[in-house]
DNA sequence: CTGAAAGCGCTTACAG
DNA sequence: CTGAAAGCGCTTACAG
């Protein structure tokens, strides 16, 4: 186990500075700070002091109970304790205003790191204070935090449109969520007017559905004549299993009158009959990138890096051609 | 923040025997135990150090990514969060070989308490060491872990299975993951021998379907003959889901040919239509629940208890009388 | 089983 | 911005 002392030979100054700077509190210059660091990563040390304790990562996510969070979180922890680092969890229940004290309650652990999923990165304001090494996880990265680890959402609005227009879809709705609670959801929708321009459509008004402990009290109120839709794109697959089971309940078929499609390609979507047309986002594999992006960082003071990960969409039941 | 200074003055020792009594390293008599215990409980003693490290709790789970424990997960985080502990995670994947090192594991972060959910309380290896104060989830108490949350899993086996009985039922066939990784599971089967007996009925061989990463590749393999069940009961709900999409894949309605029942009430048993029939089991209580008596028995040095969680009966639409 | 005391690893005024 | 030094809170041989 490697003390502070030999921390502060190895970088050529005193116990006090290298204290001041692994601790964040008290000046030093740039150079110092460098220099420490670098002298701490070679050397594996972790400021555990006496006790001994393990080296800890803290992980913001909306909720453990969506289950595309829990994904990620499992092979976070996975990964971590492989690494033989602690897995803290934090939750801001979708709520930007939670995320700053979310986040400070996992300071008070002294993480190793952080692996956050925030509404929208460039509001939030659990990203003004100065963190130990950062990985934001599904959100894109900003100027002051470059690592991130995420899917192209825009992008994948854009396919799951062109796919539903290629079917013969012309009145296509974009159900979501809240926009404030999800940038996720607002690139999906952007992607979704994107493959609508591209192919001369008009877009019809999105419907932001707020989101109250689930949705299986969803209704949707939709005049199902001869304007209705053809077919709905939800933001995620449980909106989009809420929403096949709001339309059963007014006596419509899935997909003989309306097609549904998802995002996220939860396991529950294979189960259900027919199964949900989605993209499927890989979420453990990018939990696992993002544990392994952060280690890299904090151990080996590897440069913060945007790594792309690639989803694909998943051809259920609930589409068909018209 | 009290230091073990004033925490050995209280308990009229020195700072080394006190030093002792808090980790469980060197030796100390009963009374010594007692006093000291007593006396860092009253002053709020953390021992964490120079460093100020929060304290944490660990939460041993079998799966992150089942819905039934990021439940509990989740409103375990949320009550320790207000009593400004933070929460760390193992898994053990159902495999009660890994629940000894899962459990090492957490204990490196020297938690002031654990909340476990073991495969088998009596025999699982990681009930063998010596732990800080320990609270059961999910798992009825022992002899040396006589604290618990629980809900009566056999009483729920017995009810699901009456009111199936009730509604004309008489061929029912329970279905269930593998025993040895869910003593739950096999409470429940137990409760549907009770019923079977009580109402002089042939219980049917239980079939028991190891759980790979999802049941979407359910394969019943069932002759859905005149002998065949009219009612099957699942382990719990993300089989009876599996079961469900087995059972139309064969070209079987649900409950038209077959009804069906689960148990733990997870949000997606609400959305699919018909919703699921199920014992909605109280899982965010109980995590609370454990959250509660954990904090009472490590901070307040309250007794161990074993406390028992109310369930409820949830009239789907998978069940038809006969 | 217990305590006096040495000493570890760290932080933090203080001086420059 | 940096370091020498005091000192905090704790652990741990050692002696009894």
């Amino acid at each position: 186990m490697a003390t502070l002392e030999q921390v502060a030979f190895r970088a050529g100054c005193s116990l006090a500075t290298a204290s001041r700077v692994l601790n964040r509190n008290g000046p030093a210059s740039d150079l110092m700070v460098r220099k420490v660091r670098r002298a701490a990563a070679e050397l594996g040390y972790h400021s555990a002091g006496r006790l001994g304790r393990r080296p800890v990562v803290g992980v913001l996510i909306p909720s453990i109970t969506n289950p595309v969070f829990a994904s990620s979180l499992s092979s976070i922890q996975n990964r971590m304790l492989v690494a033989g680092h602690g897995v803290l969890i934090a939750q801001s229940n979708y709520d930007p205003a939670r995320e700053a004290d979310a986040v400070a309650a996992l300071l008070n652990d002294r993480p190793t790191g952080l692996i956050l999923t925030v509404c929208d990165p460039s509001t939030s304001q659990a990203l003004l204070a100065r963190l130990p090494p950062t990985v934001l996880l599904n959100n894109l990265p900003t100027a002051q935090f470059p690592a991130a680890v995420t899917a192209d959402n825009r992008g994948a609005g854009r396919e799951i449109t062109a796919f539903l227009i290629g079917m013969g879809h012309r009145r296509i709705l974009f159900l979501s969520g809240n926009f404030a609670a999800s940038d996720r959801a607002h690139l999906r929708y952007r992607g979704y007017l994107d493959a609508m321009a591209e192919s001369g459509l008009t877009a019809l008004d999105v419907m932001q559905i707020p989101f109250v402990n689930g949705f299986d009290q969803l209704d949707l109120g939709m005049p199902m004549n001869s304007l209705a839709p053809t077919a709905i794109i939800a933001s995620n697959d449980l909106l989009a299993l809420g929403v096949i089971g709001a339309l059963k309940r007014e006596g419509l078929s899935v997909p003989g009158d309306v097609s549904v499609a998802g995002f996220d390609g939860i396991a529950i979507g294979r189960l259900i009959d027919p199964p949900l047309t989605t993209i499927e986002m890989p979420d453990a594999s990018m939990g696992a990138t993002a544990a392994s992006l952060l280690l890299d960082m904090a151990e080996n003071a590897a440069p913060a890096r945007h790594l792309d990960v690639a989803y694909t969409l998943r051809r259920g039941g609930t589409v068909r051609a018209i």
